[in-house]
DNA sequence: ATGACGAGGTGATGAGCATCACACGGATAA
DNA sequence: TTATCCGTGTGATGCTCATCACCTCGTCAT
């Protein structure tokens, strides 16, 4: 049931918190093992836990009217999901699934708002956050409102790369990338096509897969200049 | 240079707090105007001010890498924006236009941050404005996944229309309905299919315009039938 | 080994929509 | 009044990309 309090420091947003609040939180906390495609929060679930990702990658995803799968946002390790239903009765608007295998600390809301009262530190960072999340989603808008699908997936790849990942030949990686069909998913456009972008960015050498868990951006910068569509 | 405490009255998010609190608000904001296309908060700004509305429409925005404008979200009467630079150095990543003719009360964020630390309800009520932003950028963002160009104009529509304004026939309004233009960069379309949209919508009887100023939607259930693809 | 499945790859086809170009009418200012 | 601007309306044209159909390959469970 409970987890480790080590556990729960590998998260920035739980520094500051005092030791005994942290056990609190810990004896209360859940980890949970995801398979790929798992669903981490059920839209509709009153989902009373911030889900803190320990490893591996989730996405957030909503459906259109028609029942298209849209996709909204990714969380990386050390960052978590769920607090829309901290506060707020209307619970979660949209699904977080699994994208690989994954760990995740389940902490019932519950603990977190009675320590959300002492902690005025733990406020700011929530806040930040949330400002955080809704910069990246309007981020990922724009993204879509480029014409050009050469672009937009260029664009996606750009925010995915690691910037401080950068070896001697000025290449940088994404781990664990999404699949042709995550990636349409995000930007809208037919698993076909991305397949299709991929290819003409292989051939020119921009990109380079290395096996399935690593992307390798050989040329971050004509990437860049790709996404802003000065470049063919 | 100070607003009335009746003035900030006017936004649910602030009841509950105390008067002394109230008039310190009051003391330090200020309400401007704006003319329609004004610019309310300007991204890269180190804005350090909540802007609550008042009176008219705003809309958030944002560009893409390659300069084209993409809309993000409507600010109506009583809400506020430009919390994401509350505790954040980040900034703002948008900026936030006037639709309208709009009034607008600025509330130096210092002095929220203060209020913050003695009125638990207040960062209760941030919590859930974040939490709706966050909602409402979902609900547009599945929009967009819509591949249709009518069943994007038809949900924005019915995104817009006031749930509560049903008279005898059964219609509902939109006021101050966005320009075609707008609508457009909301949705990732162009002005023109906008229009030929209207068109179609205007012959079917299913909306009607009411000078500039208000939008009848004469079947509210068709057009959300529309908006899920179930008509034609 | 064998089967099943999921990811990636590829061509043909056509619809849908962006784009351009221009026209019209109403509002506002000079 | 006239000039100007903006929002809207509409046709012609062509390109882009979704869709469908099918293939290969690697992986995993049995």
């Amino acid at each position: 049931m409970a987890v480790s309090t080590e556990l729960l420091k590998y998260f920035p947003v739980l520094k500051g918190i005092s030791e005994s609040a942290l056990e609190e939180l810990a004896s209360q906390s859940v980890l949970r093992k995801f398979a790929r495609r798992g669903v981490v929060i059920n839209a509709g679930d009153q989902s009373e836990y911030l889900c803190f990702l320990f490893e591996g990658r989730l996405q957030g995803v909503d459906f259109t009217l028609d029942g298209r799968e849209v996709g909204l946002y990714f969380v990386d390790p050390g960052d978590f999901c769920g607090e829309l239903g901290l506060f707020d009765a209307s619970g979660q608007p949209e699904y977080v699934i699994a994208l690989t295998k994954a760990q995740v600390v389940f902490v019932p809301a519950t603990v977190i708002r009675s320590i959300l009262l002492t902690h005025q530190g733990l406020v700011e960072q929530m806040f930040s956050r949330m400002a955080g999340r809704i910069r990246t989603m309007s981020a990922q808008r724009a993204l879509l409102g480029l014409s050009n699908t050469n672009q937009r997936v260029c664009g996606q790849l750009w925010m995915l790369t690691k910037k401080d990942s950068i070896d001697d030949d000025g290449a940088m990686e994404i781990l664990n990338p999404p699949t042709h069909q995550e990636m349409g998913i995000m930007l809208n456009m037919s698993r076909e096509t991305v397949t299709r972008v991929f290819q003409s960015l292989q051939k020119k050498k921009i990109v380079k897969r290395d096996g399935t868990a690593r992307l390798l951006i050989m040329e971050p910068e004509t990437l860049k200049l790709m996404a802003e569509g000065e470049e063919e």
